[in-house]
RNA sequence: GGGGGAAUGUCCCGAGCGGCAAAGGGGGCGGACUGUAAAUCCGCUGGCUAAGCCUUCGUAGGUUCGAGUCCUACUUCCCCCA
């Protein structure tokens, strides 16, 4: 836990990503003397990474800035299983055809953080070797090094096993091909180090006692810490509460929003963990008190988007969001929704405009929020809801604001 | 193979004498207070062409004026015996 001598875990605790190493000393000493190949495994279950994926990003982003080698692995083959580490029930089996698909959209993210010139960096699919594996062979080589009595005392899987949910042989070997990846990792890189959330230290332990065993090879396990917000231990399994990485799943004015709207407990920890400012400046921002902390959300909240989605469209996202908030103003780069002209010049009612804009789910949700006074359009707030949408509501830029609260704003634009 | 339990509002947990759009909690959303924060308090949290209508309690049938509630079969899961 004290100093480190090596530039790589040096970084990544003074800037509160690890949880846990195997054998810190040992880890410290082969990244101090020599260039280390590590990965994290990133499992395809659904088209975009999100939020709580960042801290692994960033893990391998400084790894490859202080170094070393990074490998990102695609879970093309362990998606196929489900990892069932602390989760309370199985998920559903994902197609070949979804996977595939889900990894194209994960691939994308990573081009943003690493960089892959001349092999600096490595995007390796587990695919390529779990989905063609021989079932007997596989057991012999290396089944046989696996004990089910010391995995089925891994914290992982208790949870299943004490609420007496049934826990698949399906998914029970996940963390053996886990364990494998690894072992085929080192072979094929040299990769002695992986990394990951502090839920899969179970899983990355295995790994190691199976290089000893496969290939009497030092590994290394480095765990982060879970994310803990209200809503992290949910995290992506609710439609709206995850925080895509991609922009077609969220906008970045949104993703912009979602680090806006930081706690303020929380605002150096995430100025460490997401965005690549140096240390003393960081501190000096954390300190910030009472009102004032809000400048420093917004330098949060522009970094951090700056590094999913590109300087440019961090600095417009915030942008709008000055005009929007601290001006009143109507800011065009608000989200956008078309609308044909001709529907709205015959009258279009106020519960279907909300329900077309994403603002509201159904046109009862409307209703009770209109009673509830949370929809405002043009920011005036709408106390009618057989209120119809005219042409005559077009504001001087063309469009016509819609709001649900004070933060959610769409505009409305014809065609 | 035999016996006994369980499945509830498509976010989760969970109560439910045959009259139920179904208690309660968490989460989420909105309002007040603030600083686009936290904490606190208040409201909402099936759908619709809305004083009415439609669809919901694992699946499919049945009994009944009426079924989440009773019966039968099936599915999945748990426990005990072999």
């Amino acid at each position: 836990m004290t100093a480190f001598k090596s530039d790589f875990l040096r970084v990544l605790s003074e800037r509160g990503f690890i949880h846990q190493i195997s054998d810190p000393e040992g880890l410290d000493e082969a990244c101090r003397t020599g260039q280390v190949t590590a990965y994290i495994g990133f499992d395809a279950t659904a088209p975009s990474l999100h939020a709580g994926s960042l801290i692994q990003i960033m893990m391998l982003h400084w790894m490859q800035e202080t170094g070393h080698r990074p490998i990102a692995l695609m879970g093309g083959g362990t998606t196929m299983i489900g990892d069932p580490s602390f989760k309370d029930e199985a998920r559903k089996l994902l197609t070949v055809e979804d996977i595939d698909k889900n990894l194209e959209g994960i691939k994308r993210v990573f081009s943003k953080f690493l960089d892959f010139e001349s092999g600096r960096a490595l995007m390796i699919n587990n695919a390529d070797w779990l989905r063609h594996l021989n079932y007997v062979e596989f057991l012999r080589d290396v089944g046989r090094h696996f004990s089910v009595n010391k995995m089925l005392s891994y914290d992982s899987v208790k949870l299943r096993l004490d609420r007496e949910q049934s826990l698949s042989f399906l998914e029970f070997n996940y963390m053996i091909l886990q364990g494998y990846d690894f072992v085929e990792l080192y072979r094929r890189t040299g990769c002695t180090l992986q990394m990951g959330g502090s839920d899969q230290w179970g899983n990355i332990v295995n790994g190691i006692d199976l290089g000893h065993k496969m290939e009497r090879a030092q590994f290394f396990a480095l765990t982060s810490p879970l994310l803990t917000t209200s809503s992290g231990a949910k995290m992506g399994k609710t439609a709206s509460g995850a925080v895509w990485l991609e922009p077609d799943l969220l906008s970045p004015y949104d993703y912009w929003q979602y680090w806006r709207n930081t706690e303020d407990a929380d605002v150096g920890r995430f100025f460490r963990l997401y965005t690549k400012l140096p240390m003393d400046e960081i501190a000096r921002l954390a300190a910030l008190g009472g009102s004032e902390i809000n400048e420093a959300k917004k330098i949060l909240a522009t970094e951090i988007t700056a590094l999913v989605h590109g300087r440019a469209t961090a600095e417009a996202a915030a942008e709008t969001a000055r005009k929007t908030f601290e001006e009143g103003a109507l800011a065009a780069d608000l989200p956008t929704v078309e609308i044909p002209r001709d529907r709205l010049a015959e009258g279009l009612g106020v519960l279907v405009a909300f329900v077309e804009a994403g603002l509201a789910g159904s046109n009862g949700e409307a209703r009770r929020a209109v009673s509830g006074g949370a929809l405002k359009v043009n920011d005036v707030p709408v106390s009618d809801d057989k209120l119809r949408l005219g042409l005559g509501d077009l504001t001087g830029e063309g469009v016509i604001k819609l709001s649900q609260g004070k933060k959610k704003h769409v505009l409305l634009k014809p065609v």
